[in-house]
DNA sequence: GCAATATACTAGGACATCCAAGGGTTTGGA
DNA sequence: TCCAAACCCTTGGATGTCCTAGTATATTGC
């Protein structure tokens, strides 16, 4: 990790901001860039712990998703909207999960347009592992205290629904 | 923008966790996963606001960080730092922002291994235009309620502190 | 029944991020 | 003084995301 800044960026971009005649939209702006750079760590942190299993965070969502389905299997276009990435993002991710023997591809039964993706008992278990994994050293350890955990799952809870997410 | 799911799948997952006997890292998983789609919620945003301007938010970024300088100069490890990107991921965003005649990369006064990166007037107005159009149809429309966002600048600020970004 | 439309997946390309490695410049200690 | 270590930037490679376009299969409507 890099030596820490002297001060904190965002909230010096903030500063900018209300010094240009912005104070109106300097909050948010603030928010939205300290999400982005939350996600950036958090996301560093996640793969750091996913690498030594040989998994990215986009191929573990995949094998995670997949682990919660009742038959271990899914849909392409279903795990691409579970997930909420583009179906070409799904294609990379299950070449790739594939190629490590973690899923195969098969056809759907009754749908010729559609592939099924099946976890591979490798793969189970591999998902298994890295949960584990990511649970004691990710979850575990967020750094976010209690409280905010709930403000930040309501905040963002409904955030994503106007987004238009889920109905729900 | 795709048709909204019958249900959260950030709260599935929550319940999944549960079932599975993690409830105590449950909500954490859940907050985090939030995090990330939030981020890319509004990076889509971001981005489709930026694009007429021939933009992306990572180019943006360089550009606005350049025009809040003092000089409009800045050297790239300094570029780096502030915005907490890798050096290689300024190296890309000068180059094509150089490409677009927006900035210059000019040779540091004293120092020779350091390359300073100038904003032209060009960069400067066009910062100044992408800005306005960010604030106006983002920030001023961030879908997070007054009170949330002082929420949000306070968890997060407290994260990113906690995370070694800045020592404040 | 058949053509038009919709849906599912994949191929290719643009961009961003990081890591590893290499070449040039400065700094600092022997 | 001089060479090793530190620092700065760039190149090349791996990965992920999205978009556009193309192929194959289903569904719909006349």
């Amino acid at each position: 990790m890099a030596t820490p800044l002297p001060r904190d960026p965002i909230a010096d971009a903030r500063l900018n901001w209300e010094r240009h005649g912005w104070s109106d939209v300097a909050a948010p702006m603030a928010a939205i860039t300290a999400i982005m750079r939350t996600q950036q760590i958090l996301l560093a942190r996640i793969e750091g712990i996913l690498k030594p299993f040989g998994l990215t965070f986009a191929r573990y969502e995949l094998l995670a998703l997949l682990s919660f389905a009742r038959s271990g299997a899914l849909p392409m276009n279903k795990a691409s909207a579970l997930l909420q990435v583009h179906p070409t993002s799904v294609t990379n991710a299950v070449d790739r999960l594939q190629g490590a023997g973690l899923v195969i591809r098969s056809p759907h039964p009754t749908d010729g347009r559609t592939t099924l993706i099946e976890l591979t008992q490798e793969g189970r278990t591999l998902a298994k592992r890295a949960t584990a994994a990511l649970n004691s050293e990710v979850f575990a350890q967020s750094g976010f205290a209690e409280q905010d955990v709930d403000q930040l799952i309501r905040i963002l809870g409904t955030f994503r629904r106007d987004a238009g997410d889920f109905s729900d």
